[in-house]
DNA sequence: CTGAAAGCGCTAACAG
DNA sequence: CTGTTAGCGCTTTCAG
């Protein structure tokens, strides 16, 4: 590929001349239009400004034109202005591809995911990719998002990482013996998550403190006057699952009041399966039923509460609901719903922080983060709340 | 840097035995282990396998690998032989940036969005985004996802586009005189989008046929005996928005019902504009009084679903209620929301191909393309499909 | 303080 | 059929 230089030459015009007529960022005498495009067409160039065009402009090697440009060398002022003049002129941008070719690197975080069946759903997920994607860019980074099944992550990791395609890894949705993590850990590849495994692995994380939500929740409908309060959660075995039981139990005690093993569902994630356990313990008899259900997810209580409204039952007044996750949909709801919010832009930063730590092999003061959510009171636990 | 084969040479070991030793990937000597590991630390060498490890392991050049890899180049049987066992062996992975580099292009799809606001939602991205990551990778591309503002996108486009990061674009969220298309196809950049915009501008789309969908539903409910039939929509002067209210007017021209002014309202896409559009129908006097509201969207849906619940109405029995989207927790609500479903893997399928197209300038037999929704008929407006 | 030159990993002319 | 070599755009020693 020809140069800028020498389509201007050949063209018989300045530098900055073909430069105009060819990015028509400024008007150029037709003349010279003409003949520089000619000339671009004989020398089959098409225009691509390099530092090369640059150094040619302002009369210096390129070598003083990537010192200039990254501020890693001295260099006179007179032709630091220069140069700095030149690149404006040219609107010149350093190629990522040549620089990252050099750095062997690629300032490219990757973040896979695997399709979200019908019934379940990720809301957070999206908003977590945006701040997530905000905050990579203030490092200078950029994310690649690329697609793997739910039950072979691995081989798409791993392409990634021997075709030198990114730096290292954001996880999301991490699980018990998460296979991603084993495997990115044995690697040595840089990686941070959003969310914890178990407790052997040792790496850098960021997790909601789900067992503090689910006590500040619990609470909430105890000082309510509530004193049979049921809880539906998941399966046991994932640790931030059994956290979130274990806030349920913190609140209970604080107050003196004692669990029920009736009380206490652990099923799927699903609205389904919620809706489900939700039917068994209104079948309990009158004396022992709860008066509310406290649910770890949003997607659960939308269950619940879509089966309570089929019965007839008025949430917030004969029973209460809450949720958790704070997914846009749950203030449309009829009745909105009690939650707990996840303040997700700050878990994207402190995630990403956590990654380029390791990039950088700075040390962090700490590798797991906890993050506490934030209760927000709405009509399905306090009826007192709804909107006219 | 220094190369496997002096590294190899210094331990006096062969090549595949350094390898195998710095690797993990088999088992070596423990004499061997230890002198090849002295000599990667002496030599600053860290495992990174290239094209010249291969071509040292297989006794050929490396332009030779480089025709056995691409098959861009006749290779004598045997030769290809050695050299992919060679790179088997070596577990090889050409460096996607060398390659692109030399390519000048990065074989990335920069895909943009913005924060969006509570209270709006856009649940169908992040399931696009998927299906287009999956349907990039297929073509060999991967997905760089950036964060931008609502109000100036274009600045991140630009950097994107001047730093050669990406080879292309694709836009979703796409509204009538799109900053971001505008600034595109002036800067002939390749791209594809997911949404239309006006039609003075010529550019690759896929969209959903929002006419035909509307158009749909309303022949449902009219089929069930509606004659009173409302319509909410978006406000005047989107192209996909007004498309809907067509079909709203097709579907009752083909019943030889007439459409009345009072019944049609354009309010913005937000459940509580539309509640309030809502509770404005319902305020009309009973023999105007519509028995079906049409909403041009699930969010819209749900806000008047969330209103009418709140008045006491039997949703299904009293009002027929209808959304466009099919967002996963329409078929969780009480009841569950009559919609219409995107065929949104299909769509990302198609935006890719028109694209790619773009891309290596192949001619497309058509680069405007619309899809038909399905329609998912529940509860909210045939209540004999309540769940038990 | 500035420039020449090597080289990051790869592809593709061009010789042999 | 195979090897040598010249870049792709950039950073960074190393001389001047």
């Amino acid at each position: 590929m020809a140069t800028l230089k020498e389509v201007a030459a050949q063209a018989h015009v300045p530098l900055l001349t073909a430069y105009h007529a060819l990015s028509g960022a400024q008007a150029v005498p037709e003349a010279q239009q003409r003949s520089v495009h000619a000339a671009a067409e004989t020398l089959g160039y098409t225009l691509n400004i390099t530092i090369k065009d640059v150094a040619a402009l302002a009369g210096v090697s390129i070598a003083t034109v990537s010192y200039v440009m990254n501020n890693s060398y001295p260099v006179s002022e007179a032709t630091r202005r220069r140069v700095l003049e030149a690149a404006t002129a040219l609107n010149y941008r350093p190629n990522a591809n040549g620089r990252n070719l050099q750095a062997s690197k690629t300032r490219l975080i990757g973040y896979g995911w695997h399709n979200i069946k019908r019934g379940q759903s990720a809301p957070l997920l999206d908003r977590f990719t945006y701040w997530m994607a905000q905050a990579v860019e203030s490092y200078g980074y950029h994310v690649l998002t690329f697609a793997h099944t739910e039950d072979s992550p691995i081989d798409a990791y791993q392409e990634l990482i021997q075709t030198n395609r990114v730096d290292g890894f954001i996880l999301a949705h991490t699980n018990r013996n998460d296979a991603r993590i084993r495997h990115l850990l044995e690697a040595r590849v840089p990686f941070a998550a959003f969310g914890r495994a178990n407790d052997r692995w040792n790496f850098p994380y960021v997790d909601v403190d789900g067992r503090h939500g689910i006590a500040l929740v619990t609470s909430h409908l105890i000082s309510l006057g509530h004193t049979r309060i049921a809880l539906i959660g998941w399966p046991e075995g994932s640790l931030s699952g059994d956290a979130r039981v274990q806030g349920y139990f913190d609140a209970l005690d604080a107050a003196a009041l004692s669990p029920q093993a009736s009380w206490i569902r652990r099923v799927e994630n699903t609205s389904t399966a919620a809706a489900a356990a939700a039917a068994d313990l209104l079948a309990l008899p009158t004396q022992t039923r709860p008066t509310a259900l406290v649910c770890v997810s949003d997607l659960m209580a939308i269950g619940v509460m879509s089966y309570l409204n089929r019965c007839g039952v008025q949430i917030g007044y004969d029973i209460a609901v809450s949720g958790f996750d704070d997914d846009p949909v749950s203030e449309l709801l009829y009745p909105p719903l009690t939650t707990l919010r996840q303040p997700i832009d700050d878990l994207a930063a402190q995630v990403v922080a956590l990654l380029m730590a390791e990039l950088e092999r700075l040390p962090m003061p700490q590798r797991q983060i906890l993050v506490a959510p934030e209760l927000i009171v709405r009509a399905s636990t306090d009826p007192h709340r709804q909107v006219p």
